[in-house]
DNA sequence: AGTCAAATGTAACAATGTTACATTTATAGT
DNA sequence: ACTATAAATGTAACATTGTTACATTTGACT
């Protein structure tokens, strides 16, 4: 995300435009794996606060620019949709790779699935298609 | 799940029969939701040990009988499989519920699952299905 | 019944996430 | 550019979930 689609991608959803926002915003872009709250703390190297890098992200999620997906840790991860979400027409429907030895998570391709029929009384709202196995990096190493 | 067939399990896996084992797997068996560690510990009421518990699930998992699967708040949860798992042969590609209301978390039933294509370098393991909704109890209230 | 590996209890710690409240800052309107 | 104000941030304290180390107890086999 250039600096000017971050400032773009603020106004849009109505959030003030502040440094760490864009930063993180410019970070999870440029990330090909999604990133936890920890993740960002360590990219930063503590220069910003704990507290405020969870609600930026907790707000960049509320106004549908990221969405949060879990590790196989459990911890709560980041990313940027590339692919059919917009500002407007957030899409839910993503695939992730995560990856059983370094535990990150890996967008992948949006693709069709097909939701199945859930007994009666159940709603349904969205579906999640997680993939699990060794990424390109543990592959090698 | 029966008192015997719990003695059964644990001794096809080679675990010793423990009070807490027994317990954690008929209440397991009791119930349709995942149940995590605070969950057991309410069921308990406080009387087994926090720590213990902790270990009962994660040798139950590393054996096979029951799985993990996280709630929509990163916490993890315990289920036995029901259809298509044995303690010889387990299935990993369980159908998920997730209710977005109260955060509990339904075993349905197994079904295929075609797993995507993956890019270059990544190796597959496991696919999940996770399908967020509303569940039957939050609907009615 | 005795033995011993396995299981448990206890205390302390670690990581992730939240809340309350005081202070600062980005933006709209003048 | 200046000001007012809602929004955003910093700080400290806390809550929850999960782990580790080590001493003690117990299930199961002989």
């Amino acid at each position: 995300m250039t600096e000017t689609r971050a400032i773009q991608a603020l106004r849009e959803v109505g959030l003030k435009q502040t440094p760490l926002r864009m930063a993180i915003l410019q970070k999870l872009t440029a990330n090909v794996q999604a990133l936890s709250q920890p993740d960002l703390e360590n990219v930063f190297e503590g220069r910003e606060n704990r507290v405020t890098i969870y609600r930026v992200l907790r707000d960049l999620e509320e106004k549908g620019v990221i969405h949060r997906v879990f590790d196989l840790n459990g911890t709560a991860r980041f990313a940027i949709c590339r692919n059919s979400c917009t500002a407007h027409a957030h899409n839910d429907e993503h695939v992730h790779f995560n990856c059983t030895a370094c535990k990150n998570v890996f967008c992948l391709d949006d693709i069709a699935i097909a939701p199945p029929s859930l007994p009666m009384g159940f709603t349904f709202q969205t579906v999640k298609l997680t993939v699990e196995g060794i990424c390109k990096n543990c592959s090698v190493n």
